[in-house]
DNA sequence: GAGTTAATGTAATAATATAACAAAATTGGA
DNA sequence: TCCAATTTTGTTATATTATTACATTAACTC
């Protein structure tokens, strides 16, 4: 896992980055698309849709369509991330340089970490350009063991 | 899409593949084993479960768990891949060696080609090695349009 | 050939996601 | 301010994807 820190400092930061980013797009930040993403970032794991569906407690009317359009909403607005291999979402620590980004998903303590920019991208885009290939949308999910459940093991 | 080709001999390649995979590994590969693997090669694209249903013939008493069974089998002997982006399965061109191996997914013609080996798989490596991570298994898709769907349009 | 293991059949249901339409809230002008 | 247009949310139903649990059949081993 994560070494232990003061998580409430991330959530406090992935909301203030949401508010920006709505307000400079014009978009409606509303209390449900709010709630969703606290959910979103209640941990650095991911979080299934049903299960933020049951967290959404009365305050909601919550039906599946209630959740998969906030997630919509989020993910097209760069705030989550769907993880694919899970059928999971994931909060983005960083909303607004999130271009070919991957993740690192650790299946012993189920903590998620966001990877950005490094080389890797570099090496997919060669790599595509070699084959011809235009990308419009990279998926790229590593399970694994994180260095700190090495550690504890 | 793929430049057209006997694709009969694909098919034919990857059933003998499978033989001898099976073959050398004491493995059962079954009539339903078999005749799954062929109608997931049935063409270059990507194919679902419950399309894969519908095409099991009557020869075969096919239920959900029918497929989902054959698919594992297969995916375990590294004969099919899933897709999980699509949540679809692909022949695999190469079952001996498809390690560090990725998808080329046109959305256009729905042809998926597998890549493997390349300096990808190195910068991956290279990346979880920095940051500590023991990866078990990677996922990773790419979108976009290929050579011949941006030459046609 | 009997006992064991592996594979398949079958029914039910779980888990994930979307369609279609109604109602309410918000926005932006007249 | 009020109206019309738009966006968001509510609601019901259903589609899609996948698994559990247990019964039956087939294959392998001795």
């Amino acid at each position: 896992m994560l070494g232990s820190h003061e998580h409430a400092n991330c959530i406090e930061e992935a909301m203030d980055a949401a508010n920006r980013i709505c307000d400079e797009r014009g978009l409606r930040f509303t209390d449900l698309r709010r709630h969703v993403l606290e959910l979103v970032w209640a941990n650095h794991g991911s979080v299934k849709a049903y299960d933020l569906l049951e967290n959404l407690d009365s305050e909601f009317s919550a039906k599946p369509p209630t959740v998969y359009r906030a997630l919509e909403f989020l993910q097209e607005n760069g705030l989550v991330h769907k993880i694919s291999s899970l059928n999971a979402y994931v909060g983005c620590g960083h909303p607004l340089k999130h271009r070919d980004c991957f993740f690192l998903i650790c299946s012993d303590c189920n903590e998620v970490e966001e990877c950005c920019g490094s080389n890797v991208a570099e090496a997919l885009r060669d790599m595509a350009r070699r084959q011809g290939f235009v990308p419009h949308h990279t998926t790229l999910e590593i399970e694994g063991t994180c260095q700190a459940c090495q550690a504890a093991s």
